[in-house]
DNA sequence: ACAAATATTCTATTACAACAGAACAAAGGA
DNA sequence: TCCTTTGTTCTGTTGTAATAGAATATTTGT
């Protein structure tokens, strides 16, 4: 299963982790509210995503069902920047996140208390 | 100043990242050398990132000197991560390093040491 | 100044993500 | 059963990143 996906294919995976299994239907109608496709933009980049391991059709109905967590997906992505750009060294990310100031006060207090956790 | 830089660009300015201010044909020598690049593509993708502003010729020599820092780029694809996967908040990327066990026991050390050093 | 070597631009080709129309299939009501 | 609605696939268009060949410009050694 590839787990790669593409801007598309999250939209689609997006709607299936906030919303659970979802009928294509459903899934076409959210996201032409939310990005304006056209239903069958919608089913194209579910097939897609079947194709690609990332969702199944299930019982009842055939709804769609996710088979990555968007926790997967995260860490995926994440590891692929870490690689791209911070030479595989996942401290020098967050070495950079707190140098560059992006962290709020509470995200470091928050930040603070997990690293305090660890062990 | 565009800042998103293509997969292709980021291989040029890795270059001048690693080697400071160089000779294009130097740049396509290198890429050569490393990724197969023919010199053409590697003067294409120049030009791409001297007209993006990434790039600029200088004295002597015309020599390629990279406008943007690594840092800088880092910093910008960082922050395009956390608000495509962890919905802008920074440290939802660091608790999800944290509980996927991505950080060597060296690097959590370091982040310990980080984290403690802020103010 | 001119030939040879080198540097740069111009123009194509390829691959594929994003998007969507039209054709086709299936299901439900008359 | 047939018609209408709904669901799905098939096929095609568009845009553009990646790559590089050919043409052109520039420099350098003699």
């Amino acid at each position: 299963m590839d787990i790669k996906l593409f801007d598309s294919e999250l939209k689609v995976m997006e709607v299936l982790w906030q919303y659970g299994d979802t009928p294509a239907k459903r899934i076409a109608e959210i996201l032409n509210k939310q990005v304006g496709w056209k239903k069958t933009t919608t089913y194209t980049v579910i097939k897609k995503c079947i194709e690609k391991g990332v969702i199944e059709r299930r019982e009842p109905n055939f709804v769609c069902h996710p088979l990555v967590t968007k926790e997967q997906v995260r860490e995926f992505e994440t590891n692929e920047l870490i690689n791209k750009m911070y030479g595989g060294a996942a401290d020098q990310l967050v070495a950079s996140l707190l140098e560059s100031r992006k962290l709020t006060p509470q995200e470091i207090e928050r930040l603070k208390r997990l690293v305090k956790d660890l062990e």
